[in-house]
DNA sequence: GGTATTGCAGAAAACGTTTTCCATGCTAAG
DNA sequence: CTTAGCATGGAAAACGTTTTCTGCAATACC
């Protein structure tokens, strides 16, 4: 069933159909309803592929993940799927599994698809490969990705600002010997928070003790392995503050299960603020950044992109807040409280 | 930059760039070569809209799972997500959110993407509006949704199985009160858990009071609510199944809350077996429904149909086996320790 | 050596839309 | 009353492929 089956039931050209269907306003309302009357009857649903043949415009949009198997990246993909959906968009879903070769397949396939933008929420990953994307004048949007192009926007999240306030939170508790957990080292948003962190300990004098910086993964796994080294060492921390939830609550995991009482014996505070976080035991205090502004953000960078006809000179930058978020999971140094 | 280019600077027909590109074994080999070098120069991407316009096939699938925030698909995209990209297919994936108006819509963009399949994952949700795509012979995969019918696949899961085992589990750790919570009753599989909660007691002689058959709606939230409802009554059970992983999780933070250590005064077994259940404290004991296996299935089962030219008479019904995963989160019934 | 058969490449049709261009009929202005 | 201008709908081109059909040359067979 096509337009031209409709034309012919509707008695009228295949232009006016098409004119109908997109409620061009020029068209006699007359001749429009007998048009619709036909579509409903026939349950008529126009070809999506031949109008982004001819049209030159997708309506599809691609989403890069790292991995959607980590539970921060659901909620990111449920946010821009709803808002694509209301703007007849539709989304291209890929999840790297942080494998470039996944990467360079998925970039490929999206070029193949002709997507109108690319949406790449892989904090910081190798954007070599996106080369192939800049290059072909598609609409991009990065986190943590410098510096502006034409057509590129970024996503800059405000680490600071968080961090800041969980550093100066955990001193107001008297800790000292805060140690931190990073993410992989090869990602960009991954040292971007240790960075963070490191200022917010000298702006208020605390020594940042390099034994007590230490890598992780970014999953739970990874977190109970880091916390099992970091308590094996001869210097201790009272607390530890980690570059993201999953590692957190690895932490707070193994502690447990060396004995280890949070808070009392060990403030822990994650970042993200996935779901989850509310629902471990205790409760993780944990640094926000907001998924639902981070897909929207990411969503409308790209409808802005789409809409103009000369490209942003130098794209757009966005900024996400971080703030802390108190729970259970953190409280008075345990020398005070034997004291 | 399109066929035609590379068809001019190859000095060939467009035709045989076609064909070149398709590796159509008649073409010359050398002529072959000449168009694959201009392809590689140009960096040429085939417009995947044109090809699917003539070709009849989109080679995109959709999958419909009902809530992507629920830990237990994440898991699944990602395995038919991978799956799909070897075979050189791309997925349009949609969560429902458990609302009728985005299933409705969802099935509709699928419908015009002229998807060449839909693999539908909301354990028995409303199917009357997928009538749509039943009527427009596409291949459908569903989970747990019977009769069988042309071009119609069915994975029925076994949960008697799993369930069985569990009950059996707990019958042996002399458990008596055993109380069932389980999911939204709309829901097939739900209801497919229940009953086979039921048999599973009655064939050990167990009765089942109904008083501890309780309807969670498969969030934590939801576990711990009606974990509080549960342990307000008079009749407390010493054991309960729930029909998955996030409410039996809720149901271990409630009775955490409440001063019930377990598996010492309460044994809790869960259903999914999804990843967080290995991390929980004390880890789940849970039915495994494998999830990788899930997926693995859906996709084979829409490429064998839309490799078939006549379309196969009743469908084709897959079953996926259920299995308890032994963890710590079982134990002796209360009574017999305390004797 | 002439005709039938095969192999292979190019021309052109087809896919289902949107959109440009053109034709027609009407209104309004001179 | 005539003509310019405008509104509106139809014809046809265009989008970028695949695929069928056609034609030509080379080989094989009698």
């Amino acid at each position: 069933m096509n337009i031209q089956e409709i034309a012919k039931r509707a008695k009228v050209s295949t232009a006016t159909v098409s004119r109908a269907i997109n409620r061009v306003p020029t068209v006699n309302p007359q001749l429009a309803k007998r048009v619709w009357k036909v579509v409903e009857e026939l349950g008529y649903y126009p070809n999506t592929q031949a109008r982004a043949l001819v049209s030159g415009r997708s309506r599809i949009f691609g989403l890069i993940v790292s991995e959607i198997t980590n539970p921060f990246f659901p909620e990111i993909v449920q946010v821009f799927e709803t808002i694509a959906v209301q703007h007849q968009y539709e989304i291209l879903l890929t999840s790297t599994v942080n494998d470039p070769k996944r990467m360079e397949s998925s970039v490929r396939r999206m070029i193949e698809r002709r997507v109108d933008g690319v949406a790449v929420m892989t904090f910081g990953m190798e954007e070599v490969l996106l080369e192939d994307l800049k290059l072909r004048k598609v609409p991009l949007v990065f986190v943590d990705v410098g510096p502006p192009r034409p057509r590129v926007s970024n996503i800059r999240i405000d680490y600071l600002h968080g961090i800041r306030q969980a550093v100066q939170h955990l001193a107001a508790l008297r800790h000292q010997k805060i140690a931190f957990i990073s993410g992989p080292h090869r990602l960009k948003s991954s040292m971007a928070r240790e960075q963070a962190f490191m200022s917010s300990m000298q702006e208020i004098g605390l020594v940042v003790d390099p034994a007590l910086i230490l890598e992780g993964d970014h999953t739970m796994e990874g977190g109970m392995e880091v916390c099992a080294k970091m308590l094996a060492r001869p210097t201790k921390p009272t607390a530890v503050l980690c570059s993201n939830d999953m590692t957190a609550i690895g932490v707070m995991r193994k502690s447990h299960e060396t004995g280890l009482r949070i808070p009392q014996d060990l403030s822990v505070v994650g970042f993200d603020d996935i779901r989850l976080a509310q629902f471990v035991l205790p409760a993780l205090t944990t640094i926000q950044m907001s998924q639902t502004e981070l897909a929207r953000l990411a969503f409308n960078a790209l409808l802005a992109e789409v809409g103009r006809e000369i490209p942003s000179p130098n794209g757009t930058e966005y900024v996400v807040k971080t703030n802390l978020i108190l729970r259970e999971s953190t409280g008075l140094a345990p020398s005070i409280i034997s004291r």
